[in-house]
DNA sequence: AGCACGCCGACT
DNA sequence: GTCGGCGTGCTC
C-alpha cells in the first residue's frame, strides 16, 4: 500500500449496505466527505470507519478521488442518526445515507466553493414583538431550554402556538445554537416560513423540502455541515440535515401522517427528531392540536411533558359545534336543510362560509341503473371517480383515466348514473341553491400548483369569494378572517372503519377544519352533518375536548393491545398475481414463528391477508402483521427476521418491504 | 442505483 | 446480416 496512504471504510447512497473500502490520505477522519471511484463513475461518500474490510484484496482497493477538504467532517451525533435509522427501521445504510446526501451535491464532481463569509451575526428578532398571552407565557417558562426533553405543545387552533416556537428559536439563537422547525409540508405552510423570515429577518435561514430545486437542497446541506446556518426549517427530509450545533428541535403538527415516509426507507421523521434530540442533548417541542395519540400516552406515562395552550390568542370563544342528525333531517344532494341555511345568513352578513368534503371530483362511481354495473379501474381494486371538469372517469390510486361508455358495457342499458357526491357535484349543488354566491372550489384538481395555491389564498382572504367548497388542503392552519361557518359533510367515513387510526385522523381532521372558523373578527360556528350524533366521538369534539377524546380512545387501545400499547411492524409483499404474494408471506409467517417461539417476551405473528386495497397499478398485494407488548423484544426479532426474509426464494416479480411502526394496518 | 454484458425480434 | 429489447450481476 502507499506510503501515507491507509484503507479505510467509506459510506455510498448505494442500495445495499454502501460500505466500501478505499485508500485515503493520512489524514482523514471519520465523517468526512470524499469522491471516490466507484464501477466506471464516481459517487460522493462519507469516510465511515477508519476500520476496514480485510477479506477484500488490497489489489481491488482504489483510491478516494477527492477529499472535500472544505467540509467539515459530518459530526458523530449525526452519523449515528444515520446508523439507528438504519437499525430501527431495519434498511441498509446505504439506503438511509442517500436520503441524507442531496441527489444534487451527489453529482457534484468539485467540492463547492468556501462560502461568502455570511455574516451570522446576532440572528436576533427584528421589530416590535407581540405581547405574550399568559398561556404562552406558562408554556415558554415550562419548556427546559437546555438537555434533553420532550415537551408536548398541545395547543388549540388559534392558541399561538406560533409564537411559542419562535420565542424558544430565539432563546436558542441567542445561546449561539442552532434551531431545527420540521413542517409537515412547505407548501401548505407559506404563512410560517414567511413568519420565520420575517422574524428572524438577520438568520441564516434554509428550508428543505423535496420540491425545492436541487441546486438549493444542495446549498443548504452544504451550509448546514459548514455551520453557516441558524435556523433549518423544512419537511421529514430535514430531520437528516446535518448540525454542528443543534439547540433545540420543533416539531409542528406531529400527528401529521406526511411525518411518515413511505417510498424508499419508511422513516417517521417525528420519531427519528425525538432520537436526534435526545442524543445532541436537547430539547424538543412536538406542537398540535391534536395530538397523536402515541405522543399523548407518552406524556399519560411521563415520558413527555404536557405544556397546554387552551385559550385563543385573540382572545376569542372557540366556535360552536353542532351536529346535523341526516337520519332525521333530509340531506338533499348532499346539503340539509339547516346547513343550507345557516349558509345562507352567513352570506346576508357578507362573511365566508366554508363546506368541508373529503373527496374530490364528481361523484365516486358511476352505476347502471338497469344492471348495477359500475365503473371500476382496470389496474386497482377502486371504483372509478367521475370528473366533471374533462367528462372523464379517474382512478385517484393509478391515474388511469377513460370516458364513461355510453351505454352500460355489461347490458348495454342507456342508464348510466353518476352516484354519490364529491367536491365538484357539492359545488354544482351549492350553485344552484346560492345563485349569487362566488364560490370557489379548493381540491387538488382545482388547484395543481404552489403558486395557484397562494394566489387562491389570497383571492379568498381579500374576499372575493363568498363560499368555499374544499377537501382537507383547506383544513391546514390557514387563517381566513371573515370565515365564519365550516359546514362539513360525509364526515363518517371514519367511524365505524376497520383502521386504527381511523377515528383519531377523523377526530383530527374534524378539528382541524373546526379551526378555521371565526378566527378574526365574528364568532365562528360549525356544523357537522352526521347518521351518527350519538356517537362520542362528536360529544367530544363539540365540547373541544381533546383530552376525553385521547383518554377514551387510549382506553380501547390499551384494552386491545393496540398502538400505542403494542408495537407492530408489517411485512407487505405484491406481485402480479395474489397467489405468490400470500404463498411469500406464508413462507415469512412459518420463519417468523419459529423465530418467536425463542423469544422471551410474546411477539404475536398474524395470518397473511390481502390489503384492503388489494390491487393496485396491476399489483396485488398483502400482508402480514407482527406485533410485541415491549419495543426492544420486538425490534431484536425483527432483526432475526429480516435476516431471514432476506434468504427466501421468491419469484422475481415478487417485491415486499418490512414497515416498523406501520401507521396503517 | 447506474452501467455493463448478454442472448432473441424487426429493420436501415 | 445489424440495432436494440431489458434480464442479471457487479461495483471497494
Amino acid at each position: 500500500m502507499n506510503e501515507g496512504m491507509r484503507r479505510v471504510q467509506v459510506l455510498l447512497p448505494f442500495p445495499g449496505e454502501g460500505l466500501f473500502d478505499y485508500r485515503v490520505p493520512e489524514a482523514v477522519v471519520p465523517g468526512q466527505i470524499v469522491r471516490v471511484p466507484f464501477g466506471r463513475g464516481a459517487k460522493l461518500g462519507i469516510v465511515w470507519s477508519l476500520e476496514a474490510d480485510p477479506s477484500v484484496p488490497d489489489e481491488r482497493i482504489k483510491a478516494v478521488e477527492a477529499v472535500w477538504q472544505g467540509l467539515p467532517p459530518l459530526v458523530s451525533a449525526d452519523r449515528e442518526l444515520l446508523e439507528f435509522t438504519a437499525r430501527y427501521y431495519l434498511a441498509p445504510l446505504g439506503e438511509v445515507v442517500a436520503a441524507m446526501l442531496p441527489p444534487a451535491l451527489r453529482r457534484r464532481k468539485r467540492e463547492p466553493r468556501t462560502a461568502k463569509p455570511d455574516t451570522g451575526g446576532s440572528a436576533m428578532p427584528a421589530g416590535l414583538l407581540p405581547e405574550l398571552t399568559p398561556g404562552q407565557r406558562a408554556a415558554l417558562e415550562a419548556v427546559p431550554r437546555e438537555g434533553f426533553s420532550v415537551t408536548l405543545l398541545h395547543g388549540i387552533t388559534g392558541s399561538g402556538k406560533t409564537e411559542v416556537y419562535l420565542r424558544l428559536i430565539a432563546d436558542c439563537l441567542a445561546r449561539g445554537r442552532q434551531a431545527l422547525l420540521l413542517v409537515p409540508e412547505i407548501g401548505l405552510t407559506p404563512q410560517l416560513t414567511e413568519r420565520v423570515r420575517a422574524r428572524f429577518s438577520s438568520a441564516r435561514i434554509v428550508c428543505l423540502h423535496s420540491d425545492a430545486p436541487a441546486s438549493e437542497r444542495s446549498a443548504a446541506f452544504v451550509a448546514a455541515l459548514r455551520g453557516e446556518v441558524d435556523i433549518v426549517l423544512g419537511t421529514r427530509l430535514a430531520v437528516f440535515a446535518p448540525f454542528v450545533r443543534l439547540g433545540l428541535v420543533v416539531v409542528d403538527e406531529e400527528h401529521d401522517p406526511s411525518y411518515k415516509q413511505f417510498e424508499g426507507v419508511p422513516y417517521s421523521a417525528r420519531d427519528l427528531a425525538v432520537w436526534r434530540a435526545r442524543r445532541w442533548n436537547v430539547p424538543i417541542v412536538l406542537g398540535s392540536a391534536t395530538p397523536s395519540l402515541e405522543s399523548w400516552a407518552a406524556c399519560e406515562a411521563g415520558r413527555y411533558r404536557r405544556v397546554a395552550l387552551s385559550a385563543r390568542a385573540s382572545g376569542q370563544p372557540l366556535p360552536t359545534i353542532e351536529l346535523i342528525d341526516t337520519t332525521q333531517t333530509s340531506a338533499e344532494e348532499g346539503v340539509s336543510e339547516p346547513l343550507a341555511r345557516a349558509i345562507e345568513e352567513t352570506l346576508k352578513r357578507g362573511e365566508q362560509a366554508l363546506v368541508f368534503l373529503n373527496r374530490r371530483g364528481y361523484a365516486p362511481v358511476v352505476c347502471c341503473g338497469h344492471c348495477g354495473w359500475v365503473s371500476r379501474c382496470p389496474n386497482c381494486s377502486v371504483n372509478l371517480v367521475f370528473h366533471r371538469d374533462d367528462g372523464r372517469m379517474h382512478c385517484h390510486h393509478c391515474g388511469h383515466r377513460e370516458a364513461p361508455p355510453r351505454a352500460c358495457p355489461e347490458c348495454g342499458a342507456l342508464d348510466l348514473r353518476p352516484i354519490g357526491r364529491g367536491t365538484q357535484r357539492l359545488e354544482e349543488r351549492l350553485q344552484a341553491l346560492f345563485p349569487q354566491a362566488r364560490i370557489a372550489r379548493i381540491d387538488r384538481d382545482a388547484v395543481k400548483t404552489l403558486p395557484q395555491w397562494e394566489t387562491l389564498l389570497e383571492e379568498v382572504r381579500a374576499g372575493q369569494y363568498d363560499l368555499l367548497v374544499g377537501t382537507q388542503m383547506m383544513a391546514k392552519g390557514h387563517d381566513f378572517p371573515s370565515l365564519t361557518l365550516v359546514g362539513v359533510i360525509g364526515a363518517d367515513a371514519g367511524l365505524y372503519a376497520a383502521e386504527v387510526r381511523a377515528t383519531e385522523r377523523m377526530f383530527q381532521q374534524l378539528m382541524q377544519v373546526a379551526g378555521r372558523a371565526g378566527r378574526a373578527g365574528a364568532p365562528g360556528r360549525v356544523l357537522i352533518q352526521t347518521e351518527f350524533s350519538q356517537h362520542p366521538l362528536f360529544r367530544e369534539l363539540a365540547a373541544h375536548d381533546y383530552a376525553a377524546f385521547a383518554g377514551r380512545t387510549l382506553a380501547e387501545r390499551r384494552a386491545l393491545r393496540l398502538p400505542p400499547f403494542a408495537f407492530q411492524a408489517l411485512l407487505r409483499a405484491d406481485d402480479e398475481a395474489l397467489e405468490p404474494a400470500l404463498a411469500f408471506l406464508e413462507e415469512a409467517r412459518s420463519a417468523a414463528r419459529s423465530l418467536a417461539a425463542s423469544e422471551a417476551r410474546p411477539i404475536r405473528v398474524f395470518d397473511p391477508v390481502p390489503m384492503r386495497l388489494v390491487r393496485l397499478a396491476r399489483r396485488e398485494r398483502a400482508q402480514l402483521l407482527v406485533e410485541g407488548d415491549h419495543r426492544p423484544a420486538l425490534h431484536a426479532f425483527l432483526e432475526r427476521w429480516a435476516g431471514a426474509l432476506r434468504e427466501l426464494p421468491h419469484p422475481r416479480s415478487l417485491r415486499w418491504r418490512l414497515e416498523v411502526d406501520p401507521l396503517e394496518t
